[in-house]
DNA sequence: CGATATCATGACAGCGTTGTCAACGCGCAC
DNA sequence: GTGCGCGTTGACAACGCTGTCATGATATCG
């Protein structure tokens, strides 16, 4: 493998010029560097990422750091910090921090277990994932080790002062929106399925319900809400409880894709027919909201983008280029199958 | 940041003893290696990755190498890779190799691709997914270089005297034995959506077909056979293909779940009802399978086991202690509601 | 009891970069 | 002609570890 002596000595340079070139900082002559550029590619030289690191006191290494969710979520968020990584030549690590990737750590918090992967690799910056953006914990320990990071969704309890640094959505408004298209085509018992209270993706979703029936003078009796904890099987139950109130509900808003997806099979279990009997309705767009029967409404979080998005503003925070601001992209309503007028 | 020096020095000891301690090397005394540990803890020493990486001539690290893969096979992927890698104390980076996470590449083939990636940061070893274990580019590279890999699945078109190594299942066998199931129950009629005939897992997952159908003195005529790319959308015009023959399939085996769920779409939009007038079967076990109404019939992949194993496998594979073998781990059928007998 | 093998430990030279700072060459002003 | 400043380049010391090999201490053996 060539190293940067063999280019410095190819292009008749001292190894600080080829240094130079490569970081492409200033200072070397156009000549020089078609030179230096020419040596590089005849070698086929890269930089040993290690020496770099070491003596650069950089790593160009980005970590993702995600305790649970889910699989599609995940994917997407991957997908576009792998975009922006690709861009700006970083490379990207996982950092899961649920207790199942790491089984002898189970006992330890999430700051903990994520002071421990630090040690192992050490990455310039972090895109932190919900939940975990709203753990305190974590956020002391990041902010105390003077860590660059970014979010994918507000800090929900942030204390005074704080800016949040990454990309969201606005939540509330699209529930809010999808709420009120649902009153709109007659709807007024209108259930809502909720996720984790202390979750900031519940806690806004929830608000846009609120806001939604308040605005058309209409309560969310307790009856009417349901709480589980954003997987299928533990919608499961919850929406049969919904369903059991009577008047049943007409409508019934989840805070997420795969808890609707528990809500249809409770009705295809009862034989209730949707949309005609009963409208669903999710939020995520995940690939299986198209894959159901009838294909899920739903609210589409740009979420690549976001992640894209989150991550360039980080390698501009890491590069002092930005003081670092939270983007709030655009969300859109996907109506599919699963709606109809009240009847 | 504390620095082996300072470790050294707390001890009394000199730095080469506390790297030995750090790696685990023989020749220290007991009550020396207690001395060492103490003082690691009591500083709260890491080693830094990077002059390790350096000196060492090995990163710790592993990379995950894919190309599209549905979002849930590759999550459990991940799981399991990263299980092994807490458990060895590895880190994982990210390499896809489809066009789409490298837009200004789309040019480059997966090898070229592969190699850029791999300059950017310089793992001890690569963990191959389907449809790149069968990649002859890829493989040609990674030998050429001499760089240790693990796959998730044999090289379908491997040239004689390669010994794959890592960990797979028995698709073939699995399949095999679903077909002979439903055939059992009275299908005489059962189509098979295919994948790409160039993926190892298309190729296994027809012979398991074909085998069993031989088995029963029944034939596979070409059109009971459509094809499309594992993804939902391009099943959907595939299985309506299947669904307009006649006399109609009254099963379809798919291979892989995505694909299930779009004949299952299909049946639903023309009220053909599920399982009474057609049977469908999936492979994967993907989270969605559980999902659907009615819950799909399919095949468990155990994906994170095998990622877990293969890369075990790698790990020693990089530290000598194992030639490489390839695993074969056990499937299992999952029945659920999309099989009946035949009517 | 001395010679030799074995074990535990340390000194020191890399590993392949980047950062610092000095040196050099050149043009321009006086 | 001399001096100054600027733009360009290079020498060399880090960066924080591991590998090699020498050294001293201890155990083993005839």
């Amino acid at each position: 493998m060539a190293r940067i002596e063999d280019v410095a000595r190819l292009a008749g340079v001292s190894i600080k010029t080829v240094s130079r070139v490569i970081n492409a900082e200033a200072g070397v002559r156009e000549p020089t560097r078609d030179r230096v550029r020419a040596a590089i590619a005849e070698l086929g030289y890269r930089p040993d990422p290690y020496a770099r690191s070491l003596a650069g006191q950089r790593s160009f290494l980005l970590a993702l750091v995600y305790g649970d969710a889910a699989a599609s979520y995940l994917m997407d968020v991957q997908k576009g910090m792998l975009a922006a990584c690709a861009e700006r030549h970083y490379a990207m690590m996982l950092c899961p921090l649920d207790a199942r990737s790491r089984p002898q750590s189970a006992s330890m918090g999430t700051a903990a277990r994520l002071q421990d992967a630090l040690g192992r690799a050490r990455p310039d910056g972090l895109l932190l994932t919900p939940p975990l953006t709203d753990d305190a914990d974590l956020h002391a320990l990041l902010m105390s080790t003077n860590q660059r990071y970014a979010s994918l969704s507000p800090w929900l309890a942030s204390p005074d002062g704080h800016e949040d640094i990454g990309a969201r959505m606005d939540d509330t408004a699209a529930v809010h929106e999808l709420v009120q298209a649902l009153i709109e085509r007659g709807h007024r018992h209108i259930g809502y399925l909720d996720g984790p209270p202390e979750h900031g993706a519940s806690h806004w979703r929830r608000t846009g319900v609120l806001n939604a029936l308040a605005q058309a003078g209409l309560a969310l009796p307790a009856q009417r809400v349901a709480q589980a904890d954003f997987s299928f099987e533990s919608a499961l139950p919850a929406a049969r409880q919904l369903l059991d109130q009577s008047p049943p509900p007409t409508a019934i808003v989840a805070a997420n894709d795969d808890m609707a997806a528990a809500v249809l099979r409770v009705a295809w279990e009862r034989g209730i027919r949707v949309p005609e009997a009963l409208s669903v309705c999710g939020f995520d767009d995940s690939p299986l909201s198209r894959q159901l029967n009838p294909p899920l409404t739903t609210i589409r979080q740009p979420t690549q983008d976001m992640a894209r998005t989150a991550t360039l503003e980080l390698i501009d925070l890491i590069g002092g280029s930005s003081e670092g601001h939270m983007h709030t992209l655009p969300y859109q309503i996907q109506w599919r199958g699963t709606v109809a007028d009240a009847s």
